[in-house]
DNA sequence: CCAATTTA
C-alpha cells in the first residue's frame, strides 16, 4: 500500500494503460516511481496504491501498481497542483495559484457548488468563468460514470477508460449495451462486461449477451492454444459457459457471423468428405491466412537474395567448411544447409543431440561468407542469447528484432521490411500464430526463412502450432528432420526412454543405469522421495552436486509435490537457515547463501551481455551493509543484486517443466503423480526427460506416467494453417476497417 | 493448470 500525491506522468502508453509516473509520498526525500495501469489518474491528485514494491534496471526502484482509488486533494498545495495541472481546461498554473489564493481549501467545492463565484478570483473575467464551469461539468460527468460504474462493481481506472471512449455517451452505453466495452475496451473482457450487464438488467439470454459469449468462448479456448473452434463445439462450450439454450446461441452464432463479430470457414477435416465449419476470432482468422500467404509468397518469390548459392561447388563449399569448423557434416545436415541456403523458407527440426546446433552454426557460417546479411533471432531472450554464442553474430528476442512494442505494431512489417538476405529463428516451437505472422511478413521478398527448432517439445504459449503445421504431410514448405543422435549417450536409457515416450509407450524403468522410476501413489510421498533422491541417493551414487547437477521439474508449481512446495522442503534440506548464514527476507521468500536460483524476467544491463530469464545460479554472498545479494551464474557470470531487485529472482531448486523447455541439466528428477493429472501429457513428460544429458529419476505412480504417454496432447490444438499452406492459395482479405471508415 | 515478449 503506497499513499501519495501524483507529481507528473513520465510516459503514458495510451494503447494500452501502461503509464509511468512520478510521486510524492510527503516523507520528504525523493519522488518515487510507480508503474502501472494509472491511466487517469491525474497530478495533483491523491492516489491510494496497492501493489508491489520491485525494480527497473535502468530507473531503479518502484512500486509497481495493481490497483488504485483516487482521493481529491484536500490540502491548499495539493488544491493548487490539482487545479493547475493542465486537468480543466481554462485553469494554468498561475490561475490556479489565484483561485486557490482567494478560496483556499474550499476552491474545488466553490467551482463544483457555485462555480459563478469564480468570478470573485482577481483577473477572472465572465467569459473565462463560463468555461471552467463546463470543464468541471465535464469532469463532472466522468466523476458521475465513475460512481454508476463503482456502484456496479467496476474500478476507477476502467471508469477513466470507458469515460476515454465514449465521452457522454459513457452511461448510455454502459446501460444499453454494456457488451459493446468488451470489444471497445482494453482491460474490459466479457466477464466484467456481463456483471454490469447483470447490474443493469440486460435479460441473460439477450442476443447482445450470446453474442459476447461466443466471442469469450473463442478467446478462452486461444488460452488452450486453438485458432479456431469447430463450430459445434463452439455453440455448445457458449451454451454452457452462458447457462443457456442452444436454440439462442445458433441464432445469435448466425447473425455474428453476418456482422463479420466472428468469421467462419469451411475447412477440410480429419475425414476428407466432411468439411469443419471452423470459427474464428477475426485476428487470428486474419493472421492464419496472412502467415500463410505470406510463407506461399516467399517460397514462390523470384527473386533470391542468396543467388550465389544457385550455382555453388558444394564439395568445395563443404571442404571450406570442414576447414572452419573441424568436423564433416553428416548427410541429413549436409542437406539441411542446402536446403537452408537454396529455399527461401525451411525448417530444421530435431531431438536434442541431433546436431541441430552444429548445423545452424554451418549455415550462418556459409552465408557470412559469401557477404549475406543475416539476422538472428529467438522466441526468448536466453535462447537468443545462446544463439548468440553458437554463431558469433548477434542475436535478438523477435520482439527486439521487430521492434513489438505491447499493443503496438510492430516497426518492421511488409512495408518495412527487415534488412536481411537470410533470416535464422531458432527454438521455433515457441512461436505462436500471430508473432509468427509478424515475423513472416517482416521478411523481404526473396529473403531466406529458415525456423529451427524441436516440434517434439511443448507447443507455444500463444495460440497455434506454428512449426508443427509448417511440417505437416503435404505442405509446401521444404524441412529436413534430424534424428540421428550423436552424442555419446546415443546407447543411453535417457535417449532410447525419450524415443519411447514420443512414440507413446511406457519408458523402461529397470535394467538401466540412467533411468530410474521410485514408485509412489501420493503426491506428498513423491515430494518426500524427490527430496532424498536430490539430497542424498544422487550425490551419494553419483557423485552429483545437487545444487548445480541435479534439477527437478515439476508438471506444476501448486500442489504437495509441486515447484513450490518442492522449493521450501529442498531449501529446507540443502540450505537450511543456521546460525551463521546471512539471510533476507524479499515477499514470501527468504534468500541465503548457497540457494540455487532462478533469473525470472530478461534483465539487459546485468552481467556483461545481459542476464536472461530462465538463467540458474547460485547465491554466493549476502551483503547486509551494502544490501546486495551476489549469483553466481550456470554461465559461469558474478552478477550482483540489489535488495530491491530480488523480485527478479525466485527459487530454482524445483522448475516447472515449461519453464525448462531450452535448456538442459546433467540430471533430471521428475515428480509425475496423479494430483497433476490435468497437466500429464506426452510431450510434458519428453520435454521433461530430454532435458537431462545423463540422468533421470521419476519419482511417482505408473498410473500417472501411463497417463502422460498416452495422452498425445499436440496436434490436439484446432489451427488451419497446414490446411491453407497445403491448399497454396494466396488468399486477399478486405483492408480490416481504419479509422477512416468509422 | 502451464507459459514468453515488450514500454520510461
Amino acid at each position: 500500500m503506497l499513499d501519495a500525491v501524483l507529481e507528473r506522468i513520465t510516459y503514458a502508453n495510451e494503447e494500452n494503460g501502461y503509464t509511468v509516473a512520478k510521486v510524492d509520498t510527503g516523507r520528504g526525500g525523493d519522488l518515487v516511481t510507480v508503474v502501472g495501469a494509472l491511466l487517469g489518474a491525474q497530478p495533483g491528485e491523491f492516489l491510494r496504491m496497492r501493489g508491489r514494491w520491485g525494480s527497473h534496471p535502468q530507473h531503479g526502484r518502484q512500486f509497481q501498481v495493481e490497483d488504485y482509488t483516487q482521493v481529491l486533494p484536500a490540502t491548499v498545495q495539493g488544491i493548487r497542483r490539482y487545479l493547475g495541472s493542465g486537468l480543466i481546461k481554462g485553469i494554468g498554473p498561475r490561475l490556479a495559484e489565484n483561485i486557490v489564493d482567494h478560496f483556499g481549501v474550499d476552491a474545488l467545492d466553490v467551482i463544483d457548488r457555485e462555480p459563478e463565484r469564480l468570478i470573485e478570483v482577481p483577473k477572472l473575467g465572465p467569459k473565462r468563468t463560463k468555461l471552467i464551469a463546463a470543464a468541471w461539468e465535464e469532469q463532472r460527468a466522468i466523476k458521475e460514470v465513475m460512481v454508476f460504474l463503482q456502484s456496479v462493481g467496476v474500478s476507477t481506472s476502467l471508469a477513466v477508460k470507458i469515460y476515454k471512449k465514449y465521452k457522454d455517451e459513457s452511461v448510455d452505453v454502459v446501460r444499453r449495451e454494456p457488451y459493446r466495452l468488451a470489444n471497445d475496451v482494453w482491460g474490459i473482457g466479457f466477464r466484467t462486461a456481463d456483471t454490469i450487464a447483470r447490474a443493469v438488467g440486460i435479460p441473460h439470454d439477450a442476443p447482445d449477451r450470446i453474442k459476447a459469449g461466443l466471442q469469450y468462448t473463442l478467446s478462452e479456448s486461444t488460452g488452450d492454444g486453438h485458432c479456431y473452434l469447430p463450430e459445434q463445439r463452439l455453440m455448445a462450450d457458449a451454451a454452457q459457459i452462458l447457462e443457456v439454450g442452444l436454440e439462442g446461441v445458433i441464432d445469435a452464432l448466425g447473425e455474428l457471423v453476418a456482422e463479420e463479430g466472428v468469421t467462419r470457414e469451411e475447412i477440410p477435416g480429419d475425414d476428407p468428405e466432411q468439411p469443419v465449419a471452423a470459427v474464428y476470432l477475426v485476428p487470428f482468422h486474419r493472421a492464419e491466412v496472412s502467415l500463410s500467404n505470406q510463407l506461399l509468397r516467399l517460397l514462390d518469390a523470384d527473386a533470391d537474395r542468396l543467388a550465389a548459392f544457385g550455382s555453388v561447388d558444394w564439395d568445395a563449399a563443404r571442404r571450406w567448411l570442414r576447414a572452419r569448423t573441424g568436423a564433416d557434416l553428416a548427410p541429413a545436415q549436409d542437406e539441411a544447409v542446402r536446403l537452408a541456403l537454396t529455399r527461401k523458407v525451411a525448417v530444421l527440426t530435431g531431438g536434442p543431440g541431433c546436431g541441430k546446433s552444429f548445423t545452424v552454426r554451418s549455415i550462418v557460417e556459409m552465408a557470412a561468407a559469401k557477404g549475406a546479411k543475416v539476422l538472428l533471432a529467438a522466441p526468448t531472450g536466453r535462447a537468443a542469447k545462446r544463439l548468440t554464442e553458437l554463431t558469433g553474430h548477434p542475436a535478438a528476442t523477435v520482439h527486439r528484432l521487430l521492434e513489438l512494442r505491447p499493443g503496438g505494431d510492430a516497426a518492421f512489417d511488409r512495408d518495412r521490411p527487415l534488412d536481411a538476405d537470410l533470416v535464422v529463428v531458432d527454438e521455433a516451437s515457441m512461436l505462436d500464430l500471430l508473432l509468427a505472422n509478424k515475423l513472416a511478413r517482416a521478411v523481404a521478398p526473396g529473403a531466406h526463412l529458415l525456423l529451427v527448432g524441436d516440434v517434439d517439445q511443448l507447443p507455444s504459449v500463444g495460440a497455434g502450432q506454428v512449426l508443427r503445421d509448417l511440417l505437416a504431410e503435404g505442405t509446401p514448405v521444404p524441412h529436413v528432420r534430424l534424428t540421428h543422435v550423436f552424442r555419446q549417450a546415443a546407447q543411453s536409457g535417457v535417449v532410447t526412454n525419450a524415443h519411447r515416450i514420443n512414440a507413446g509407450e511406457f519408458p523402461q524403468v529397470q535394467g538401466l543405469p540412467d533411468f530410474f522410476l521410485f514408485a509412489c501413489d501420493e503426491a506428498e510421498d513423491a515430494a518426500k522421495i524427490t527430496v532424498d533422491v536430490v539430497a542424498n541417493r544422487i550425490p551419494r551414487r553419483f557423485g552429483l552436486d545437487p545444487r548445480v547437477d541435479v534439477q527437478v521439474l515439476t508438471p506444476m508449481h501448486r500442489g504437495p509435490a509441486g515447484a513450490g512446495s518442492l522449493n521450501g522442503l529442498l531449501q529446507e534440506a540443502l540450505t537450511p537457515s543456521g546460525p551463521g548464514t546471512a539471510e533476507r527476507r524479499f515477499g514470501g521468500r527468504v534468500f541465503r547463501v548457497g540457494d540455487k536460483v532462478s533469473q525470472i524476467r530478461n534483465n539487459y544491463d546485468k552481467g556483461a551481455n545481459g542476464v536472461f530469464n530462465g538463467t540458474l545460479g547460485v547465491v554466493t554472498a549476502l551483503d547486509p551493509v551494502e544490501q546486495t545479494l551476489t549469483v553466481r551464474t550456470d554461465e559461469g557470470e558474478t552478477v550482483s543484486y540489489d535488495f530491491a531487485e530480488l523480485d527478479e529472482l525466485t527459487h530454482a531448486y524445483a522448475l516447472t517443466i515449461h519453464r525448462s523447455q531450452g535448456s538442459e541439466y546433467p540430471a533430471v528428477v521428475v515428480p509425475v503423480t496423479m494430483s497433476a493429472w490435468m497437466m500429464l501429457q506426452r510431450n510434458l513428460l519428453y520435454t521433461a526427460v530430454t532435458r537431462a544429458k545423463k540422468l533421470v529419476v521419476l519419482v511417482g505412480s505408473k498410473k500417472a506416467i501411463g497417463r502422460a504417454v498416452h495422452a498425445a496432447s499436440a496436434g490436439r490444438r484446432h489451427t488451419g494453417l497446414a490446411h491453407r499452406l497445403r491448399a497454396r492459395r494466396i488468399v486477399t482479405l478486405a483492408p480490416p476497417p481504419g479509422p477512416a471508415d468509422a
